[in-house]
DNA sequence: TACCTCTTTCCTGTTT
DNA sequence: AAAACAGGAAAGAGGT
């Protein structure tokens, strides 16, 4: 199955290693920009492409499709283990999977072999996958609790479906914005929203929901004005991250 | 099952 | 006039 990988493996440098990292703190480095070099938000998912020819956004689609779909905890992920490329990740060894997420490295081990093996036809059917998986985790006397909680070390779940939380990280994530999103005033945590119905439709393809609007998305937005999560500017379009939200500022990251 | 939070949906009225 | 804002009300979804 690995024969096909013909590279040795190469971890991200360590030495910038920061295992408290989370997904966020990846996007916004400028480290780490430069290593998206010709990509744009246009480009191809990661489903559409083999995983040896992954590029490090595609890694981290799947990621986010592993945590979203088999519930993995993703503050047991150490994000900057997986800052590769698909190469690299195919070249890691389950023992590094396991160093990198803990036991939750197991099952993203796994996943990735069958994708390697089985192609895309691994997920055609969602209720039969899950079952390999439980059936996996069953013979690995891994317990889907035992996933939870352990070896953790990020403090970002990539699984947060929040609103403000996507908005956050749309904001910090050029390569998805589009121009959706644009900062006012980065210290104060004031962005204006440029492309209200793009939002909502990013918003809506998050939620899987096709009759998501900005009306709608306002409405949501609107209601963090109470717990503190946003604060009203008086202005159309604009808003303020309030005292509640975390992960927006820039010396914090 | 009950309860909770976070939306989603719909609405009326107001402001830009 | 159109788009956006302001919130009330109620329903829905998912989690515990």
């Amino acid at each position: 199955m690995l024969d096909s990988v013909t590279h040795s493996t190469f971890l991200p440098n360590t030495s910038f290693c920061d295992p408290l990292m989370s997904w966020t703190d990846l996007f916004s480095n400028e480290e780490y920009y430069p290593t998206f070099e010709h990509q744009t938000a246009c480009d191809s998912y990661w489903t559409s492409v083999h995983p040896e020819y992954w590029t490090k956004r595609h890694v981290w689609e799947w990621l986010q499709f592993c945590c979203d779909q088999y519930k993995l905890d993703a503050n047991c992920i150490s994000f900057c283990h997986f800052n590769i490329s698909g190469l690299q990740l195919c070249s890691m060894t389950q023992e590094e999977f396991i160093e990198a997420a803990g036991i939750c490295g197991e099952y993203l081990y796994f996943i990735l072999q069958n994708i390697r093996s089985q192609g895309y036809s691994f997920f055609n059917d969602a209720e039969e996958t899950k079952t390999t998986i439980k059936d996996y985790a069953d013979s690995s006397c891994l317990k889907t609790s035992g996933i939870k909680s352990q070896d953790c070390h990020s403090r970002t779940s990539l699984q947060s479906s929040h609103l403000w939380e996507f908005v956050r990280d749309l904001l910090l994530s050029p390569e998805e914005n589009c121009g959706i999103l644009e900062w006012e005033d980065r210290e104060q945590g004031i962005f204006r929203v440029v492309k209200s119905e793009a939002l909502a439709k990013m918003w809506g393809q998050r939620k899987k929901n096709d009759r998501m609007t900005y009306e709608k998305l306002s409405r949501a937005l609107r209601y963090y004005y109470k717990t503190g999560i946003l604060e009203r500017v008086d202005r159309r379009l604009v808003y303020k991250f309030g005292k509640n939200a975390h992960g927006w500022q820039e010396d914090k990251l």
